[in-house]
Order: C-alpha cells, then sequence, then structure tokens
RNA sequence: CGAUUCAGGCAGACUGUCGCGGGUCGGGAAAGCCGGCGCGAGGAAAGUCGGGACAGCACAGAGCACCAUACUUCUUAACAGGAAGGUGCCCGAAAGGGUAACAGCAAGUGCCACAGAAACAUACCGCCCUGAACCCUGAGCUUGUCGAAGGGUCGAAGGGUAAGGGUGAAAACGCGAGGUAAGAGCUCACGCGACGGGUGGCGACACUCCGCCGAGGUAAACCUUAUGGGCUGCAAGUCCAAGUAUAGAGACACUGAAGCCUUCGGGCUUCGAGAGGGCUGCUCGUCCGUCGUCUCAGGGUAGGGCGCUUGAGCCUGCGGGCGACCGCAGGCCUAGAGAAAUGACAGUCGCCCCGCAAGGGGAACAGAAUCCCGCUUAUUCGCCUGGGUCGUUGC
C-alpha cells in the first residue's frame, strides 16, 4: 500500500514546470509555522501520488547547516503525517501537490513540526472535502 | 603542582526502530517491485583572497601598452604560500621574540602645505672684506672749490660667508680641533653614508681592510630596472533530444472568399485578387515562385546522459635534508547529489561543570556541489600529547 511512511523520490517535485504550475493555480492557506500551497491533478499516466516541495528562505536562516537543519525536520514529520491525503487521494483516484514554506525565524523542535504538519494535512483535507461536496 | 607560550592531534562511542542518496549482488518479463551487503560532510566543508589541473574560445613571430610581483637562497605543478637566512625598526637586563609596500630619488621629470630670506642652490638678520661720498686732523706749496699720509660713533655700492639667529616635518653629514678677514670637509681625529677594490659567504649581506668622495626628502608621485601574465570559468564544455516554429531539400496540389441552386459531375451571382523576379526596354510567350498538404532535414527548447571523482591521493615503514620538503618500499579505495542525500526518535556508556550523595546541567564553530595546493576568518572560560620560559614545594 502506498500509506507506509516512506519518502522516495517521485514523491519530491522536481520539475520546473511543475513547481511553476503548482505556485501559479495552487491554493494558498496559512498554517504557522508554514505557508501550504496545494494542488489536486487528475494524471492519469501515473498511480495516485502526493507530492511534497519543501523550502526555506536563505533571507530567514542565513547559515546552510540551520536551513539544512529545518528542511530534514519538515521532511521527517511530513513522511509521518502523510497519510490521511493518500486515502482520500485513492478514493476519489486523483494526486495532490503540496508546498511547504517555512515561514518562522525561530527552528521549532521536532515534536512541534510533528503537530504542525499534521494540522497542515487535516487542512487541505478539509478544505478537498468541501470543495467536492459543493455542487458544480 | 600551577601559570604562560609554541607545535601537533581530537571534534563523543555503541545498540535498536523508522527514513534518505549512490554503489553492488540475488530474485523478477519489468516496475515508483522484493531482499542481502557495503559506503555516505569538515578542520575549517566557510570567505572565494592567491596559485594550479581541466575545459572552451583566441593566437605566426616580435614589440608597445596595461596589470601583477619586488631583500636572498631553497621548496613546490604553481603561488602574493611555506622553510631557512640577511637587513632596518620595536619590545626585552639578557636569552630571545615580534614586525616590515624590504629594488632604484648619487638616471630623468614633478612635488615639498603653513612658516621661512631660502625647500636645492637661495643671503633676511648677523659676521667679515673692499669702499665712493662726507667729517676730523693735516705734511706740502702753485695759497686753492689744492691736498700726500692718517683717523672716523658715518657707509652709497660691490663682494665673501651656511659658524650663529629665527622658520619648519625636513636647512647643506654630525661633533671637536686646526685654520681664516669672517667662515666653510678647506684640513685633521672620531663617527655616519655613497661608489670602486679586497676578504668571507651560493646569495641577500658582513668586515677594527684599502682607495675615492660628501650628494635634503618623496617612487602607497610619474617613472626606471628585473621577472611573470591571452580571455573566460563545470551555469566550463560535450552528447542524445519530445513539443512548437522553420531558412533549406523533395513530392503532391493550385485563382480566393461569401451566398444561392444541384441530378453532387458542377453551375450561377456578388466582392476581392490576378503580386514579385529572370529571359529583351515594351507586348506576348515561357520559367522560377507566391498560397496549401505531406515527408526529409539542420540547428535547438523542455528533459536526459557524459564531464563526476584514482588523485600533485591517503596510511605505515625506511632513508636524505637544519627545515619547508623529497626519494623508495608495502598497503588502501575513502561522498558524488542535482529544487540538491548524509536525517529523526529512544536507550546505554564515556567526557566536562555543580553537588557529600541522590541527582541536575553542558558539548562549540559550522553543511560537500569539477578537483587539488595554500592563505584568511569562526570555534567550547573543551579535551589530549610534546617542547620552551617563569613561579612554588620536595629530593
Amino acid at each position: 500500500m502506498m500509506t507506509k511512511e516512506g519518502f522516495p523520490k517521485y514523491e519530491r517535485i522536481c520539475k520546473e514546470n511543475d513547481i511553476a504550475l503548482l505556485f501559479d493555480k495552487g491554493k494558498g492557506v496559512s498554517v504557522y509555522p508554514f505557508r501550504v500551497v496545494y494542488l489536486f491533478r487528475r494524471d492519469d499516466s501515473r498511480p495516485v501520488t502526493v507530492r511534497l516541495l519543501v523550502s526555506v528562505s536563505k533571507k530567514r536562516f542565513h547559515h546552510a547547516f540551520k536551513r539544512n537543519r529545518v528542511k530534514r525536520l519538515m521532511r521527517e514529520a511530513w513522511r509521518r503525517n502523510k497519510g490521511p491525503l493518500y486515502e482520500i487521494c485513492e478514493k476519489d483516484n486523483i494526486s495532490v501537490d503540496v508546498a511547504l514554506v517555512y515561514t518562522a525565524t525561530v527552528i521549532h523542535s521536532y515534536d512541534e513540526m510533528l503537530a504542525k504538519t499534521k494540522k497542515a494535512v487535516q487542512e487541505i483535507v478539509k478544505r478537498y472535502e468541501k470543495h467536492s461536496q459543493t455542487p458544480r
């Protein structure tokens, strides 16, 4: 099953075009300490995939080792909490791209990262279900 | 034992669970499949400051310009690095240590504020010499608006003088003596400095040596001399190449649009077009072509591959050298990503600090991006090893 807690290459957004599309068409919501941008997209050529992009700006963290630390914590927390997104995606056979942009200026602990990413995932699920219930 | 200083080293370890990037082996038709094994940040990975390797472009040779370097020798692939040494300056009682834009202003040119007479050949004051004129005295005889000689508290003018005064950051090598009209390296002793020679040293340079000389400073002023330097950087560069558009090649087709009628072959009406070029200036004719479709094609975007880690490599031993470093032998393979892996959690042990103890607290600076050699900066009131110096105690 896809709900296991790995984080392989195909679950990361690497292509420049994909990133441009995500930030151009995606919907944004702020869940401190993140800004979340997500985009549901139907693509029958690939299996159902939840993909992630993490971003920590050089403006907020000047030192490379601090940026690395934040990104690693974010990825670690994400792979623990992404399960609910796979549930709804497999139910509706749809993929989703998510970008997490770190907006705080201090490094939060791993436990806080876990809690906040969980909240972010729940927020995306809630908004998706609300949107799919409204008649088009 | 403590303090201080120099040199070198370390940068917690192990286990479990989950996860990531390469590699490799096995299964599988294959996979974004399954499993095993092994590797996966630093001493500065940092700053990007020097130097190279490598790559592309440029390039006959030489010169000019420009830039860089600048005590010597050695070291190195190379360097503005390093080692050993020289010289000046600074600290120190000494031993010793630190430091230097450390070639040339006795090649040329420029500049040297203010002050001062003068900033490189100049005389303001002062000193000294000559001394017109004037004054005093006045031999003499031609008795004059004469005048030898002498003197003067007067001194036009000319000249000498850099010892003294004053100015300045700096004033004619310093100081003493001789000397002189007064003075002056004019002469002499001592000292300082330049050049030539001698001796020692590979050399920078040194010397209680000899000769000759005395010349302001400034080259982070132009400049001179010597040496070196093409430019750009792995986002270099190179290979494959979807889609879209298309100069080019080939084939086919060929007046265009709208409306109406139709037996679907076509017909009628209206509007627009009938362009351009060659063969002859014009007309005709003819050829190329304009417009459309398809195929080929080249360059090339997205994307992907290579470059990409075996190298001036690391470790150990022996040998050479004061040293930087070099030689030989044996062993080892030690990250290679690409919106960018090297992580998370738990436990045990070790280290440091506080505490009698239970226990509590702490662990810096910081993250590979083509690769090396250096330099610089950051780093725990950290730890370990060795050397020097000083202090205290004991023998």
